[in-house]
DNA sequence: CGCAAGATTGAAGTTTGTCAAGAAAAGTGG
DNA sequence: CCACTTTTCTTGACAAACTTCAATCTTGCG
């Protein structure tokens, strides 16, 4: 368990620090925060479903996807996450997980210990409006998943999902040119959007044949991020991207 | 806009204090709020997506709903809100609404200011913590929601909505034996579950015809709870009943 | 009473799922 | 670096779930 200040956390402070501008003193109890360093293998499970976990997972690199399963053994996945994300931030108050959190490759998370944030919480207002900002934004996205999942057909779905990525990734400086890594196997984005492998490959093929995207290789390419935008019908509101409310107290 | 001590949070704060004993000045400045009570008629919209609210929305009586729409028109329902919910507190640190929040018939709702939330927020940290619960909470139901309508069919995911439903208005005790009044239309009903109301109405029917429940007259009954649970694999771990955290600072 | 909204039913079409098999790519051990 | 194994991707044919269009029936409400 690390105690001195490392920079693993520099990607989440800087997410904070775009919303809202932090006092030194706030961001050395952010960057003091006890962090335990974690390389994990590919489809490594942080956290399960049922389990009562101890600790926060922040993503320092590679991808993280959170899931859940029906008792048809089905699985959804519930949201991916990029390096700099708080992955589930949420447990802190909550005793029992209500979902499981697993790597897609070998990946590099940093843990950090409920007590030491609901600490920092208490002490710093600010910060704990920061953590509750983030969790609100990943609730946000999650009821844009819902609409995407629920009134969108497959393709615009596909599309949506890409761009949300690109955009999320793009924030970190994870996107090079029109191309980002993305490691996951059709079958993971079938889980999330809610459909089988098989149909996936079908939409996608497709839009590969219309000169949209291109994948392999672990990575995806946009080649039309208009095109793009418009069969996801995709709109950056939901990622409320210009920052917190005004109001400062 | 009231000043005075109401009664009309009381729900609200029971629900929180199921969850963490509050203090009598914590109480205090819940009740203290400043609240403007609206009577609403049947489907009047309380916020509109892209809207910039300044109240956060309790319902007092009646039952609300949250929604998106697609670029087709399409409407997906995120959630709805039972007596005692706070419908939109996320709001508080978001510029635009991402959604809207409408009411299914006459409706009684509170508005409470953002900048009064805020204030009691940092002057409390106890309430700031039963905020951020609150919000929690409602991801949680959100994630339920996306792995229903991801992963389980029609008649599973109604079986679902109708099990919740159920314990969540029980909970604020609107539920007379196996009967709970549900003003909802199947349309409405289609557009949380991300089907038509063709097809609700032909899985609803067939629960009918099976016994397992009964609608009409704007409510629904249960005959066969433990069937319905079996349909619905309905299991309330992602409603963390057992309350919060133990940590305690 | 009569209108309007919602519920119900039928028939036909579309999207998506299931089963099955082969091809390509990635990982593994020598 | 190669041969082998496993995973992932891809394609085809068929089945099931769900949608669409259309019409009728019922119910709530002024």
């Amino acid at each position: 368990m690390h105690t001195t200040v490392s920079h693993y956390l520099d990607r989440f402070i800087d997410k904070i620090e775009t919303r809202d501008a932090l006092t030194p003193t706030e961001r050395a109890a952010l960057t003091g925060l006890p962090q335990k360093l974690v390389q994990t293998a590919a489809r490594a499970r942080i956290v399960e479903e049922g389990e009562r976990p101890t600790h926060c997972c922040t993503v320092v690199e590679g991808i993280v996807y959170r899931s859940k399963v029906a008792a048809s053994g089905r699985r959804q996945i519930i949201s991916f996450h990029v390096p700099g994300d708080m992955v589930d931030l949420h447990t802190v108050l909550f005793k029992v997980a209500d979902h499981t959190i697993e790597t897609v490759r070998n990946t590099t998370v940093v843990l950090i210990p409920h007590d030491a944030i609901l600490r920092t919480a208490e002490d710093h207002p600010a910060l704990a409006r920061a953590f509750w900002y983030d969790t609100l934004l990943d609730a946000s996205i999650q009821r844009e998943a819902l609409l995407n999942n629920g009134r969108r057909d497959t393709r615009a779905r596909t599309a949506h999902l890409f761009c949300e990525l690109a955009v999320r990734l793009k924030r970190v400086g994870l996107v090079n040119g029109a191309s980002f890594e993305l490691p996951l196997t059709q079958t993971d984005l079938a889980d999330a959007l809610g459909v089988t492998p098989i149909h996936t490959n079908r939409v996608m093929a497709k839009l590969r044949a219309e000169g949209l995207i291109a994948f392999g290789g672990r990575s995806i390419t946009i080649f039309d991020w208009k095109a793009l935008v418009a069969i996801g019908e995709f709109d950056t509101t939901y990622l409320h991207l210009e920052g917190p409310s005004d109001l400062h107290l």
